[in-house]
DNA sequence: TTCAAATTCAAGAAAAATATTGAATATTTG
DNA sequence: CAAATATTCAATATTTTTCTTGAATTTGAA
């Protein structure tokens, strides 16, 4: 009777273990992160805004779980995601927090309201599709006729941003900011710009 | 600027503390013994091994992210899940701990190892197959053509099992361990009994 | 070999989650 | 209305998680 409670205390304390690795803001933003692509230690520190040490500590919790895989080359540490299935479990969270929270709830449907916007994926023919996410993670995957031009030289590449057709701009995720800013941009510039919203469960 | 960091701290915090909600044992035991119907806090507190007063906390923290909902009747309150996709995130979590923990995965192969068992469900007419849960479980929901004996009545009720079958024992989930006593107590008795493995990701 | 840069390590401080305890509340029953 | 029971509340102690800091380690380059 006594070894059926340590049973159970050690069954469900390793699966508390492995949902606990999920459980803090950082780490969801790091695997996010990570979604678009390998990154060095130092990048994963900056785009989640704390050091690095912390932010190495947060990877090998990740890791220690097999959440990421890390690559080391030269004297730098490349961390991407470990699987596919990675990507879908942080999809499926993101929706699940998505019904189950509703502060999240409002704080999206907040930020649709204020900016125009696309719920499916568009023709490439009819519109202009604009990845701002830099260029790596652009080379790492992108949406079938997109095109690349990171938000930080978005200015300066005007140019090359047709005038004929609407543009739809999508970056890293449902919580990437560049492409809502770029879409204010490109309006004040006189364009027809929408942002593109990818993930599920956010029909508002 | 700033602006872009508030609104992530507060996207991937509400996303956090959804998953927090699911980051503890004692919550994750609670879930997962609600998988079988409706319990009053006091079943719920004894059943997990914790005083009421703390069960009822830990209850409050998955009511307050619509995981469990709660019923009043009298001066009992009565919990369940919340929906049927909380089902299903437990046991997605459940497998995903599986591939990702091994420990989890070296306990579970253990347990199997020391135990005569089966993975499929098996046809009611060629075995007998056996719910060992209490009553009212067994009445919120069983495999069909089940028979319930409650395991504190099995030995008294032996004669309810007939001997020209194999005999196929199950109770709450994976964790729940009245299934395996009862294989060890019928095969004592000369029955040829076996376990059935009902959740995903268990074929070791 | 020495220096510089990226990462990790290790220790302690700070913050958050959890458990415990005893009291408060609400409901039924006598 | 008073007593009994189930649950919740509130305060505090305990434990765990997270962040910070500075040093140690590893690798490449001068």
């Amino acid at each position: 009777m006594k070894d059926n409670r340590t049973f159970k205390d050690e069954a469900y304390g390793a699966m508390a273990r492995f949902v606990k690795a999920l459980a803090n803001p950082t780490r969801l933003e790091m695997i996010d992160l990570l979604r678009n692509g390998e990154k060095s230690v130092e990048e994963i520190a900056r785009a989640t805004a704390t050091t690095v040490a912390n932010a190495s500590q947060h990877l090998q919790i990740l890791k220690k779980l097999n959440l990421v895989r890390s690559r080391k080359a030269g004297t730098y540490v490349y961390y991407s995601l470990a699987g596919t299935e990675v990507q879908s479990l942080w999809q499926l969270l993101l929706k699940l927090a998505y019904a189950h929270v509703p502060e999240l709830h409002r704080l999206m449907h907040n930020k649709r309201k204020s900016l125009p916007h696309l719920d499916e994926r568009p023709d490439p023919d009819r519109f202009f599709l604009l990845d701002l996410r830099p260029e790596a993670e652009f080379h790492h995957h992108h949406l079938p006729g997109a095109h690349n031009i990171p938000f930080d030289q978005l200015r300066e590449r005007l140019a090359e941003i047709p005038r004929d057709k609407p543009i739809v701009a999508y970056c890293r995720g449902p919580f990437c900011t560049w492409a809502d800013k770029a879409v204010r941009i490109l309006r004040k510039q006189g364009y027809e710009a929408y942002r593109l919203i990818q993930d599920e469960g956010f029909e508002g």
